[in-house]
DNA sequence: AATGAATGAGGATTCATTCAT
DNA sequence: TATGAATGAATCCTCATTCAT
């Protein structure tokens, strides 16, 4: 196995692990075990098990950023790209359980270096959201006084709370598709000028 | 001091402590401290340590909902209590920061007793929100299709995602009334039918 | 038992097994074990393991240059003096052959705080042997031309060794004072002016 | 590459990295990399860590018989040899300082096998000087009543602590010649018989 | 009821040693 | 022979919880 495989792996379990008990209640010995590695074999490819948590951050929303800019890319209209994002983000809630949990529990964590963290890369992703706004407020589809800054936080607030529902429960009464068209077609009507 | 005023105070000690490092990070020594009761008074009243966090949400989202039932009556249209309901949600995260980097933090854990929890008392609270869209629909106000279980998450992510914005910011470029009054707005907008 | 009993019964402990097992084959439950106290109970009184060991050298250093100053107090002739410093030294050496033993392997610690330590309080210890010399010397008694600062080094040394020999034979051919005798008398002679 | 000299270059670089930071504070990965070779390859020539340690003092100890031997060899008087004793082990610190570092402080670990070694190679090393002493008091130039056992050891003792001042200072007031003469003349006035 | 010293289980991390290549 | 990635035993230290006072 190359040693970026194992890195991969060790990753891999990370994700699982933190999604499954939190990146507190996990122990470095879960993941090892998960990773089929030996615990210290972590500490050939991690600092930490903070750098685990920070990596997985890093690694994995680059790669939803690229994902969603190339999607994105596809479409010209706003309103459409708009359900485009909240589809592939409720998306990766789907195939990325784990990671999503992650998201949503130790994104809030208040540790200085994960808030600084959250200035760089996080905070791309969610620019997304305003490049999108923006660019609608100048094609003239997207009412002009609303401020991006704030539509962007609360599109993606309704649509990270919908995660939330998606992973504490198991039994999901509405589809993906369905979801992302209700919480984007909300959010359309009610930020849309008037035809 | 009476027996009840210790247990507040430990419980305004906890919520502090819990607010700025989080629950895992808080030591049972930093609340006592804080408390200013030795360590091992905290035993007194409550079971361990999760048991203060259990504690901490119940009574005060069991406060919050009172004082927001309180608010709502006094108000018949339902576009005036979506209005009123984000106004004392975004409230309560300048008023009271440290329940609410609780509520954001820990909310999010995926521990079981938390999760058990928060179909009880939390879930209260968020179908408030559902209880004015569902009133809504009923008057004719509200579109009748949209689905009240998926609009009260998304609305409640919106504010909840604000309050993030709120905590982790320090200089805040927009005022309360002004978020609340752009995020009820752009929600009524989507969920109303035309006039 | 009064705060001050243990932690001086836990320095007792460490001396015991820093003795036996040198500093680095030391266990902190080891000591914890000897002092009958638990492992946590050892951090509530020293900051780590090598906060013991700086402890245990400035407090046994302090009391052993408080019992000799006492006794050199009591002496004018310089000559005798430097007998009575060899005769302390090497009654240590039997009475606390564990803090003998830890002072013959842990004060050869390289580690930077050590040598600062060494800097301090230990040179004070030895300083002893050259404010005799001094003495002896303005006295007339002692070879001017002699430096003070290799003698006490020489004279330090050889006490040193002749205890590195007292802790590892167990069967000692000699007495300590016939020991002290005959190592000052070598001095002495050495460094004596003609009579 | 022979296999003798892969062989010596980790001594040698186990020389140097137990010199700079003891014998516990030092790993293996220290001693691979300073030998530039790979850390599994230490384990071909030695049986472990400890191994090394001791073929070190085997090998260097053995080497600074032989010089000794040779230089005291060229010399009939006592008192001429005990001066050339002391200057070859002062140059030694010189020369070796890593040698001579571990020699500071590893002989001083208590650890049973080093104990046990001690009396085999080391011991042989010192017993140099209780030959010269028995010498010289066969010649009748050295005081017939002292015992070698205590003189060998007193003059080894001052000679070691000598070379500790050198070690851990960089500044060194005085000249191996210097040092070497002032403390064999001490030893020598004191044991020499008068004339 | 209140205290805070004492406990000891638990876990992150290190590093000597092994072994597949 | 040589490598260095992998192993996992070992240990310092933390901190929730207990309990004698």
């Amino acid at each position: 196995m190359k040693k970026a495989d194992k890195h991969q792996k060790i990753l891999v379990a990370a994700t699982k692990v933190f999604g499954s008990k939190g990146f507190f209640s996990a122990r470095i010995s879960d993941i090892a075990k998960e990773a089929k590695v030996a615990d210290g074999t972590i500490y050939l490819y991690f600092h930490n098990k903070y750098d685990i948590l920070l990596t997985l951050f890093e690694e994995e929303i680059a790669k939803l950023i690229v994902d969603i800019k190339a999607a994105l890319a596809q479409e010209e209209d706003p309103r459409r790209k708009l359900y485009i994002f909240a589809l592939h983000h409720l998306k990766l809630v789907i195939e990325k359980k784990e990671l999503a949990e992650v998201l949503q529990m130790e994104l809030r964590q208040s540790s200085d270096s994960v808030k600084e963290y959250r200035i760089t890369k996080f905070v791309d992703y969610v620019n997304i959201i305003s490049g999108i706004i923006h660019q609608g407020q100048k094609s003239g589809i997207f009412r002009p006084e609303l401020k991006p800054g704030i539509i962007k936080r609360a599109f993606f607030g309704a649509l990270d709370e919908m995660s939330r529902l998606w992973i504490l429960n198991s039994d999901h009464s509405y589809t993906i598709d369905d979801t992302a068209d209700e919480i984007s077609s909300i959010f359309l009507n009610g930020i849309s000028l008037p035809a």
